[in-house]
DNA sequence: TGCAACATGTAATGTGTTACATGATTCA
DNA sequence: TGAATCATGTAACACATTACATGTTGCA
């Protein structure tokens, strides 16, 4: 359902097209939910017939602008207010740590290292967003609320990659610890 | 695919049956893949007949032993070094946030205060995890990084959550500030 | 003997990804 | 005129959840 509520979050801004929908799912919500066009689309068609969304325009190249209904807005409103969020944690990265220990250390500390870069690079990107200006209304506090918890957990995932590596090397048969007089 | 490799990490320990491998996934595996028996009684079936565990005993109640075979080992390690984890981020406690400024900051804030407590309670769960003991093997450190990082991330959450709610309250129309000589 | 936990499976449904399919508009 | 982007849709497949279905063992 979540790709339902998420639809409808987005139109109670203003109205959209599926197309410009898309580019939200490809930007800020990747994060938080993916979605494609193949599943947007037809999502949409559902919501129209149930009346939580209505068309209330067109665009040049057939697209079609939609928006939010007064039953879609309570609709949301319910959710957030009364329903709690699924908690199903999928995290591929994670899961892979539990089996570690299967790759000699070295080879255990470069996956560790791959996973710190690509943190490191994603903060980049977090910065570089939160550090451009919005205007300062309630949408955007909600926005900026969510790129700070972006910011904070990629910070400490990037710091305990580069602790475990570390603390992985540290363990390794080849180099334990600096010593001199190291014999071949 | 994840599923199939997370099946094929917990049998590389030691052997398993489908009931035992049941257990990690509600267990620890449950924060980074959870899985129910429905998906994996036919998943092993499936890496049976692909030749990658086989059946090496029976246990009281109609139990099967499953244990990994060399060519499983092999898939498996060639998962963790040559493969990239899957990056689908799907949080739907985050994906609400986006959508917070559509409720009474008070509302807003009650959301948080919830996720807060969510957090604290998970926190305080791996942290009694994290107090009892275990061997100093590879498997135990691959098993404590894990569990550091879910340590990092939940404290990371929670102060986020703390953080905000505060700052959502600070927002509000009802009680801007503390101030004396308020007026009904 | 009745309940809880052990133990395995299948079926139906819902959700998500990949692939197929088509056409309009803009710009170089 | 050719490529990129805009714009919408369906179909096939893979993955995940809920529901259905059955039988064993240990214990109070």
């Amino acid at each position: 359902m979540s790709l339902r509520y998420a639809l409808l979050g987005l139109l109670a801004d203003r109205p959209y097209s599926g197309w410009q929908l898309l580019k939200h799912f490809e930007g800020s919500l990747a994060y938080a939910w993916p979605a494609l066009h193949s599943q947007i689309y037809p999502e949409l068609a559902r919501l129209r017939e149930a009346g939580l969304i209505e068309q209330t325009g067109e665009g040049p190249r057939g697209a079609k602008e939609y928006s939010l209904t007064p039953s879609g807005r309570e609709q949301i409103e319910r959710w957030l207010r009364e329903t709690t969020p699924g908690r199903n944690t999928r995290d591929e990265a994670l899961l892979r740590v539990f089996f570690l220990w299967l790759l000699d250390p070295d080879e255990a500390a470069a996956y560790l290292d791959r996973e710190a870069e690509f943190q490191r690079r994603l903060l980049a990107d977090l910065e570089r967003i939160a550090a451009s200006p919005g205007p300062d209304d309630a949408r955007e506090r909600s926005y900026r609320l969510a790129l700070d918890f972006g910011l904070r957990v990629t910070r400490t995932r990037r710091d305990w990659a580069e602790d475990s590596a570390r603390a992985v090397r540290a363990h390794s048969p080849e180099a334990p610890q600096p010593r001199r007089n190291r014999r071949a």
